[in-house]
RNA sequence: GGCCCGUUGGUCAAGUGGUUAAGACACCGCCCUUUCACGGCGGUAACACGAGUUCGAGUCUCGUACGGGUCACCA
C-alpha cells in the first residue's frame, strides 16, 4: 500500500527532456544574485527547448513577508522569465508550494530508515565539537540502534529527528558542471538532520526530494552549497535515484569582500528599477556578470533574452566571483535608453517629465528627444530640464567662454542685437529661430558660438542644457524667450 | 582551525601548450560641435608568487600567498 504510493509519485515524474526549476524564498525583494540564478535557471532551459518550473520554498514561516510572493511573480514577468508550471499555473508534479507539499518529505525520510541510509536519532541536541573537523561515528549511539528498538521508542512518543547516516569509510566524488569533480572523506561529513524535532524537513532535505520529485534536470544555485553537495549524491544514491547535473555559481560581490547584500543598502532588482533602469538593461548585464558567450559571440555584449536563450551555454559560467560595477550598467542601461524608438523613449520618459517640467504651454514631446541621448538612467532627466519651469539664478560669469570666445560685454552686446531679429520672427519654429540666429552670426561675421552661447546661457542660466540655443528658444516659446533675453541684457549691465 | 573552491588590467572578461595576451566599462587625449552629451579615432593598464613538466606555459603539476565558501534540528 505504501509501497505503491512511491509508485505512484515515481510514476508522475515527466522524463522527458530539459526540466529546471527557480526555487526563491518569498523574501519580498529579488536580490541581484537570486535574478542571475533565474535568468542562468531559466536559459538553460529554454536554450534546451525544456521546461522552467516555479517553486517557493516557504517553510520558513518566520519571515513570511506579505505579498512577497506576488513580487516573485512579477519580478520574472518583469524579466521575461515565464515559467511552464508553478503555483499559479498548477503542473503535473504539484504542489508547488513547499508547505503544501510538507508529509511528503517524512515519508521519504522514513523510506530512507529502512533503506538503512538514514537513523532516527533522539539526541537532545548537537553537542559535537569536533577539533579535527572530522566526524566521529561512534559519538552517536543513535546511529547504532536496531531498527526495532528505534520505532518502539518512536512509537512510544519519544520525540525524534531523522538523520542521514553518512558512511564511515571511503570518500564520495560529486560532479558540478561548472567546477568538476571534487571529493571528500566521508568523515569530513556530518550525519545531517534530514527531518527536524517538529517533523519539517531540512532545506538539504527538501531540495532532494523535491526536485527528485519534479524531475529536475539541471540545479542551479549558489555556491554557499557546494560543500553540502556530496551528501546530496549519498541521499540521491540511498534512494537509489538518478542525480541531476548541479551548476553552482559564485557570487555576485558587492566589492573584494562581500556578497551584494540588502543589508548593506545594495540595490535589489527592484531598487534598480526605482533608480531608473531598464528591465531589459538589467537582465542583460546581469546575465554577463559571471558568464559570457564564447565563439563568435565572444566579442558582443548586447543580447535580447531571446538570443541569449539560444546562445547560453553552461561552458561559459565562471567559477570565480564577480563584482557588481554599477558603472558598467549604467553603460548597457544608456545605450538601451538610446536604442529606444522616440515614442518608446517618450512613453517612459514621460512621468519624469511631467514631474520635473509643470509650465503649461510647454511641449515635452520636443524635450524628450533633447533628453534622450543625454540620460544613462530615467532620473538624470528631471536636473536636466529644471530650468524649463523657472529660470535659475545664475552669474555672469556663465557669459564668459574661452572656447566660445564670449565675456559680459560681448554676450550683452549679442543678445541686443539678437533681440530685434527673434523680435521680428512671425514664424516661432526651430528652422526659422536657427536660420535667424545663423543668419545674424553671419551677417556680423562672427563665429556662431558668439550668438549661440549668450543666449543659450540667458535662456537656461546653466553651463550645461540638453540642446543649445536654437532648441531651447523653440521650446521656451517667444514670450518667454524674449523675456529671458531682456533678463539676461539687464543683469549684463550691472 | 579542518575540509572545499577560486586567483588574466581598477571592474566584467576572451583565452583550453606556440597570440604583438582579445573585447567592453571606467579613466586620459584628439576629432566633430551653438554648451553638454552622442558619435569617431587613439592611449595608459593584466596572466598573484615560486618551483617543476615541456623545445615552448596565462594554459599542465606541486607548493606558497591572498580571497571566498562551509563546518545548524537556517535556508
Amino acid at each position: 500500500m505504501e509501497l505503491n504510493w512511491f509508485e505512484e509519485m515515481e510514476a508522475r515524474i515527466p522524463k522527458d527532456g530539459v526540466r529546471t526549476r527557480f526555487a526563491p524564498s518569498p523574501t519580498g525583494y529579488m536580490h541581484v544574485g537570486n535574478l542571475r540564478t533565474a535568468l542562468y535557471t531559466w536559459l538553460i532551459a529554454r536554450h534546451a527547448g525544456g521546461k522552467f518550473i516555479l517553486r517557493i520554498e516557504d517553510t520558513d514561516q518566520g519571515r513570511l513577508v506579505e505579498g512577497a510572493t506576488e513580487v516573485i511573480y512579477s519580478t520574472l514577468r518583469k524579466c521575461g522569465l515565464t515559467w511552464d508550471e508553478g503555483p499559479d499555473l498548477g503542473g503535473p508534479v504539484g504542489p508547488y508550494i513547499q508547505t503544501q507539499r510538507r508529509d511528503l518529505y517524512g515519508k521519504y525520510a522514513h523510506l530512507l530508515v529502512e533503506k538503512g541510509h538514514a537513523y532516527y536519532c533522539f539526541c537532545e541536541k548537537t553537542e559535537s565539537e569536533e577539533d579535527s573537523g572530522d566526524f566521529d561515528r561512534a559519538a552517536d549511539p543513535c546511529r547504532f540502534l536496531s531498527l526495532e528498538e528505534a520505532k518502539a521508542r518512536v512509537a512510544a512518543g519519544e520525540p525524534y529527528v531523522i538523520r542521514q547516516k553518512i558512511p564511515a569509510e571511503g570518500s564520495t566524488t560529486f560532479s558540478d558542471v561548472v567546477f568538476g569533480d571534487i571529493t571528500v572523506e566521508n568523515k569530513t561529513l556530518d550525519d545531517q538532520v534530514l527531518i527536524k524535532r517538529d517533523g519539517l524537513p531540512t532545506y538539504n532535505f527538501a531540495n532532494v526530494i523535491d526536485d527528485h520529485l519534479m524531475g529536475i534536470t539541471h540545479v542551479v544555485r549558489g555556491s554557499e552549497y557546494l560543500s553540502s553537495a556530496p551528501k546530496y549524491n549519498l541521499l540521491y544514491q540511498g534512494f537509489g535515484w538518478d542525480v541531476p547535473a548541479y551548476i553552482h555559481c559564485s557570487p555576485v560581490m558587492r566589492d573584494q569582500h562581500n556578497k551584494m547584500s540588502k543589508r548593506h543598502g545594495d540595490p535589489s532588482y527592484e531598487d534598480l528599477i526605482a533608480m531608473g533602469y531598464l528591465s531589459e538593461a538589467v537582465v542583460n548585464y546581469v546575465t554577463l556578470l559571471g558568464w559570457s558567450p564564447r565563439g563568435e559571440y565572444a566579442e558582443r555584449e548586447f543580447f535580447t533574452l531571446a538570443e541569449l536563450a539560444e546562445i547560453f551555454d553552461i561552458g561559459g559560467i565562471s567559477k570565480s566571483p564577480a563584482i557588481f560595477d554599477i558603472e558598467k550598467l549604467k553603460y548597457f542601461n544608456a545605450n538601451y535608453l538610446r536604442a529606444l524608438s522616440p515614442e518608446a523613449f517618450y512613453e517612459g520618459a514621460e512621468p519624469y517629465l511631467k514631474e520635473a517640467v509643470k509650465t503649461p504651454g510647454i511641449d515635452l514631446k520636443l524635450i524628450a528627444p533633447l533628453v534622450q541621448p543625454r540620460c544613462d538612467t530615467w532620473l538624470d532627466i528631471a536636473p536636466q530640464v529644471d530650468f524649463f519651469d523657472a529660470l535659475p539664478e545664475y552669474s555672469n560669469e556663465l557669459y564668459c567662454h574661452k572656447k566660445m570666445k564670449t565675456n559680459e560685454e560681448n554676450s550683452k552686446e549679442a543678445l541686443e542685437q539678437v533681440l530685434p531679429v527673434l523680435e521680428g520672427l512671425s514664424d516661432w519654429t526651430y528652422d526659422a529661430i536657427h536660420d535667424a540666429l545663423i543668419g545674424l552670426a553671419e551677417k556680423l561675421e562672427l563665429k556662431n558660438g558668439r550668438i549661440m552661447w549668450p543666449v543659450r546661457t540667458a535662456l537656461s542660466g546653466k553651463a550645461v542644457t540638453p540642446g543649445g540655443a536654437v532648441e531651447l528658444a523653440h521650446i521656451l516659446g517667444k514670450d518667454e524667450t524674449l523675456r529671458r533675453i531682456h533678463l539676461g541684457i539687464d543683469q549684463l549691465a550691472k
